[in-house]
RNA sequence: GGGCCCGUAGCUCAAACGGAUAGAGCAUCGGAUUUCUAAUCCGGUGGUUGCAGGUUCGAAUCCUGCCGGGCCUACCA
């Protein structure tokens, strides 16, 4: 609703300058919102119809205000120097509005999307930068569902490559593991933290005598040939550590609808497919000479203007230092190669499919799909979709946008035009913190802000530990709050708080900024967090309990009079409440900035899930004030106390929702 | 060398195609609870937005040049 008015009045105001102005060139209308409430609700800045219009910023705006006429939904005007229109809705049309919760007709969106996340490599235990990456892509997909559009989540799985590899390396050469002892090891709780681990001796092992890299080659070479027993060995481990990573994510309720793994990218043929189409959209040029002698390859993403610089002639030959080798000199493909094959799958453009079989139910029966060579007859249809998102960090910017340089060379601007890199920075931690988990750090680690997480050194927090620690740390307090509850009951509020925390802290920061992990902030449960918000939904839901009246249902069931509603809305000191209830009406306007990205630019800036938290936070704060200021439940006059009831159930409604896209409930208590 | 990102309060972060007095949380100091449970609220302290120019009615935001930091830049995945 916040958000229909706001489009309609800048249509108003762009019509209203048009007629006066009949062929003027004038820039967009600017809809911002004032610093503080009393200015009013919408505020259009007038000076840049200034020069085009020849005219005073304020001599503008008062010609506006003085014909624009009525607005539905807006109740008055002000000009407000040096230059603005100051605009206030009429507050009891917009909460009669949102306390029936009615929505302008949602647009009709077509077309499926995909978006890919996690892609953890499956050979060690998933850690916190992992966790960003989940719960950005998880929260994006929550957001897209919200705004009613199809979404296949994806989780792509590189189980042929060195990092399983290495693990595999660990089993059958450092520790001497016969197949059937590492299937018995598989079965363990946490068999991901074996091998993280084990990973970690592994690049030691490698350290100690440059020969034994030796055996890494090999071992990735056999991977390749699914019949020998270092491939089953290696899918042995893989398929372990990938069910570890989505109990690990299952724990936060993020799931998947479907795992594309490489050794099927492989078995299937789809880079044949994909190398066809290359060469012959000369997209792939074959080098006879020079430092890449025997390769085939592709100019780099971002160098070179498309058309002739200095040199360049346009005969298709690129500089060296531009090349970017697809096809190695020996035959074989590398990662990018197979992602430009994976993706033009993804987009149906291939020409093959995968085959698939179920591998994962969740609780709730949901299954989870894997690629297989030979699969089951019934599947549901994936891939060949309108637009993708690929949840992956900033460090693989690069090799992302050869993939979409690859499409659109092939000819498919389309869906390279659809192919969006969702690029976040890393979580690293800061130096108190990886001295806390006991690494011994250099002098030059100490001074830096923050250090990378390294899974080759085992050096990070694991997924799973950081999670029990918040329960454990959430059960402590629970305990001592409600000790009339069972165990099982503090058990679960306890995990709730825990996953509010964590999913909260890792969405509150902007994608570009870098997370500097420390568990003092990490495990807070004050301040601007998501125990903050839940216990927000707490009390608002406990007001009602006392008063024995359904929140769910009470607004359904009760209606204001307009003159009732402008009572309280606009009389003495009423702003506070109001902006309760404005904050209250942009939960879909903010859901759809998330998804949009702040700016309507191209090339178009990611979706940014951050603003969600920050609206979670403002609801939380306005409503905690509120609270303390305007005691309920003992307002004398009954109509009145409808009235802040209602503000209640409306700010806990929207709170209670924005939560669930952020894929954070809310117990029962707290 | 080239490409991308960052530099805002003691710390961690915000700031809506450039807009009104640059805001929060943490920390710190001082207050608030016989009430809908204080995982809360109110108030104080804390800023030359890395530096220097430029663009304009107006710059944390755009441009240029410096300074400082991070990531990418392999016939690794």
């Amino acid at each position: 609703m916040y958000r229909y008015l706001e489009q309609r009045l800048a249509q108003r105001v762009l019509e209203c300058l048009e007629r006066r102005h009949p062929g003027a060139v004038l820039p967009a209308v600017v809809v911002e919102q004032p610093p503080k409430v009393e200015l009013g609700d919408f505020a259009i800045p007038i000076f840049p119809f200034a020069k085009p219009l020849r005219s005073a910023p304020l001599k503008i705006a008062e010609a506006i205000r003085a014909e624009i006429g009525a607005v539905e939904g807006i109740a008055e005007m002000q000009v407000a120097p040096p230059g603005y229109l100051n605009v206030k809705v009429d507050r009891s049309w917009m909460a009669a509005a949102l306390a029936a919760d009615r929505k302008p007709a949602a647009e009709i969106s077509s077309g499926k999307i995909l978006v890919e996340h996690s892609s953890i490599n499956p050979n060690k235990a998933a850690h916190i930068g992992h966790l960003r990456n989940a719960i950005l892509g998880d929260t994006f997909v929550r957001l897209l569902r919200y705004a009613g559009r199809e979404v296949d989540i994806q989780n792509y799985i590189d189980n042929t490559g060195v990092q399983v590899a290495d693990v595999v390396v660990g089993f059958t050469h450092i520790e001497k593991k016969s197949r059937a002892e590492i299937e018995a090891l598989t079965r363990l709780p946490r068999f991901d933290y074996y091998c993280w681990d084990l990973y970690a001796r592994v690049s030691q092992w490698y350290e100690a005598d440059k020969q034994n890299r030796q055996v890494r080659l090999e071992t990735l070479h056999a991977i390749e040939d699914p019949a020998s027993e270092t491939a089953v060995i290696a899918d042995l481990i893989s398929t372990a550590v990938l069910r570890r990573h989505l109990e690990t994510m299952d724990r936060l309720d993020i799931e998947y609808d479907f795992l594309p793994r490489e050794s099927e990218i492989l078995h299937l043929h789809f880079w044949n497919a994909a190398f066809e189409k290359l060469k012959e959209s000369g997209v792939l040029t074959f080098e006879s000479e020079g430092k890449n002698k025997g390769c085939w390859v592709m100019r780099r993403a971002g160098t070179g203007k498309a058309s002739t610089t200095e040199g360049t002639e346009n005969t298709g030959e690129i500089k060296e230092e531009d090349q970017k080798v697809i096809v190695r000199s020996n035959g074989t493909v590398g990662y990018v190669g197979k992602d430009i094959a994976y993706h033009m799958w993804k987009f149906g453009l291939l020409g093959r499919d995968f085959g698939y079989r179920k591998f994962y139910r969740y609780p709730n029966e949901h299954d989870c799909w894997i690629s297989s060579v030979d699969g089951e007859k019934d599947h549901p249809h994936f891939g060949d979709v309108a637009e993708i998102y690929n949840v992956i960090d900033a460090r693989q910017s690069e090799a992302q946008n050869t993939v979409i340089e690859a499409l659109r060379g092939l000819g498919h601007g389309e869906a390279a035009d659809h192919y969006t890199h969702f690029s976040y920075e890393m979580v690293a931690l800061t130096p108190r913190c990886a001295a806390e988990l006991g690494y011994t750090l250099s002098d030059e680690d100490k001074s830096r802000s923050y250090i990378e997480v390294s899974g080759r050194k085992g050096f990070g927090v694991k997924a799973d530990d950081l999670l029990d620690q918040l329960i454990a740390s959430a059960k402590k307090e629970v305990d001592s709050r409600h000790p009339q509850l069972s165990e099982p009951e503090r058990v679960s509020i306890a995990t709730q708080i825990a996953i509010g925390a964590l999913r909260y802290f890792m969405l509150k920061y902007t994608r570009q900024s870098v997370i500097a992990f420390d568990f003092k902030d990490a495990l807070s449960f004050e301040g601007e967090t998501g125990p903050y918000a839940q216990y927000a939904v707490v009390r608002a839901s406990s007001i009602f309990r006392k008063a024995g009246v359904d929140a769910d249902t009470f607004l359904i069931a009760i209606s204001f009079s307009a003159p009732d509603l402008a009572a309280y809305l606009t009389g003495e000191g009423s702003d506070e409440i109001w902006e309760l209830w404005l904050a209250s009406a942009k939960t879909s306007y903010v859901i759809d900035q998330c998804i949009s990205g702040r700016y309507k630019t191209y090339p178009p800036i990611p979706p940014e899930p951050a603003y969600l938290a920050k609206h979670v936070f403002q609801l939380a704060q306005l409503f905690n004030t509120f609270y303390h200021r305007h005691p309920i439940l003992s307002e004398p006059d009954e109509k009145r106390k409808q009235f802040l009831l209602a503000t209640v159930a409306v700010v806990r409604r929207e709170l209670i929702r924005t939560l669930a896209v952020m894929g954070i409930s809310v117990p029962p208590v707290m």
